[in-house]
DNA sequence: AATCCACAGGAAGCCCGGGAAC
DNA sequence: GTTCCCGGGCTTCCTGTGGATT
């Protein structure tokens, strides 16, 4: 019985997506809506190397999901291509910073990506490839400007989310990427910075500051009417014809609008809006699939974000919970505290002060699991009320989850429950 | 008007692990 | 290998707060 009706239920549906790819935020568009301004700021400034002068550095700006590193990579594409016929050779080289972050790491896997561009030439053979580690700094950078000065060429290096590369004083890597020209004989290179932190240029030496933003472009967010033109051309893409229904695009449109023009957002809650459908076996996406959707993507952003807590966040987060499900009304730091510190007791944990304690609260509210508002209560006193904003139960299995806790064992959440 | 509760939250300093420099 | 430095987690100590109570 279940053989048989197990693919004809699923056959005799109709799909709802043509190919789905098309609404991950990975996927480059050949057009950029609503980019126009900017993609024709960006290629005046690469022009320069086709004409083989050195354009200047250029520093990005802009919320996430507005498109930036869509666009740099559009543009970087086409200035590639470009640059086939033209009598100078430009290689961009992309670099996630928030992945590779460290100077030796940087340098070699810039390196490491132009020598991967360069495969087919002659002079690769004679190039140095940079060990994963191992190798002292000033080598890794020597093999790194050889490589780079093999041929006669404008290098472009893309840093995506630059801010992660600058630690206060630290910022040797972009010092001597500033600097890189100065030793370099036949190639040219230019950085382009991409960052959605508008104050970490404060947090950069005075000379790399001024090399850096030689040129800026800034990204503003997408408004609602624009995410929809989006959506509508991606949608085009990836659903069958005629399976969404009205107003499911606006609605998405109107939701990411809200999270300050995310783009991204908005493809995601299409995308999953999408396959809640198809998973109930429904013929079109409703408005009532994209309120889902967005429940869903809020849902797995706390769940991640409790998963990852660090274990004394995750007790004091457990104390909260239990005591939520106990009584009605919100509860107060001052019990949380004392019901923590038993939870520690129990599990043989070490018991922080409370003045951490408050400080692990405040984290929780900020991260958006926990809602406490600043009460006086006058001869009572002056306190947190703490909501939580997920169940008490899912905290609890949450939780239980962590390593270190499960070693402890079950009794411990079998003596908490009520 | 004075008092007082139950914390909030700032400042300073300790401790420890990890990475860089020597 | 050793030393140095740094940042993050944490503690200690402290001052501030505003309305119910006296």
């Amino acid at each position: 019985m279940i053989q048989k009706n197990l693919f004809e239920d699923i056959m005799r549906t109709k799909p709802i997506f043509k190919n789905r790819e098309f609404l991950r935020h990975t996927y480059i568009p050949d057009r950029l809506l609503h980019r126009d301004e900017q993609v024709k700021q960006l290629a005046r400034i690469l022009a320069a190397p086709l004409r083989g002068e050195t354009p200047s550095n250029v520093l990005i700006y802009g919320k996430p999901g507005t498109g930036k590193t869509a666009t740099v990579r559009y543009v970087g594409k086409e200035l590639e291509e470009a640059s086939k016929n033209s009598q100078m050779k430009v290689n961009v080289l992309y670099l996630n910073c928030e992945i590779v972050n460290t100077h030796y790491r940087v340098l070699a896997s810039l390196a490491e990506t132009l020598l991967d561009q360069m495969k087919e030439s002659e002079v690769v053979k004679n190039l140095p490839r940079i060990p994963r580690t191992g190798w002292p700094l000033d080598e890794v950078y020597r093999a790194f400007v050889k490589t780079l000065d093999a041929e006669n060429r404008q290098v472009v290096i893309v840093l995506d989310e630059i801010d992660k590369l600058v630690r206060k004083e630290g910022d040797d890597v972009l010092y001597s990427l500033t600097r890189v020209n100065l030793e370099l004989k036949k190639a040219r290179t230019c950085i382009i910075g991409i960052s959605n932190n508008l104050s970490f240029i404060n947090m950069l030496d005075a000379r790399v500051r001024s090399s850096l933003s030689g040129e800026e472009v800034v990204f503003p967010p997408y408004n609602a009417n624009q995410l929809r033109d989006i959506l509508e051309e991606r949608a085009r893409m990836s659903f069958c014809d005629g399976v969404l229904a009205e107003g499911v695009i606006p609605l998405c449109a109107a939701y990411a609008a809200r999270e300050h023009g995310d783009a991204r957002r908005a493809l995601d809650l299409l995308r999953v809006a999408g396959e809640i459908a198809e998973e109930e076996g429904a013929e079109t996406v409703t408005v009532e699939h994209v309120r889902k959707a967005h429940e869903t993507i809020e849902q797995d952003h706390i769940v991640e974000v409790i998963k990852t807590l660090p274990l004394q966040s995750k007790l004091v987060l457990l104390a909260i919970s239990i005591l939520a499900q106990r009584k009605p009304r919100p509860v107060t730091t001052g019990e949380v505290y004392e019901y923590y510190k038993m939870i520690c007791h129990k599990s043989g944990t070490d018991v922080l002060t409370s003045r951490r304690v408050q400080d692990l609260i405040a984290e929780l509210d900020l991260l958006g699991i926990i809602c406490a508002r600043l009460v006086n209560r006058g001869r009572y006193g002056r306190t947190k009320e703490i909501k939580l904003n997920i169940h008490p139960l899912q905290v609890q299995a949450l939780v239980q989850e962590d390593a270190i806790l499960s070693l402890v064992g079950p009794e411990i959440f079998a003596f908490l429950s009520p």
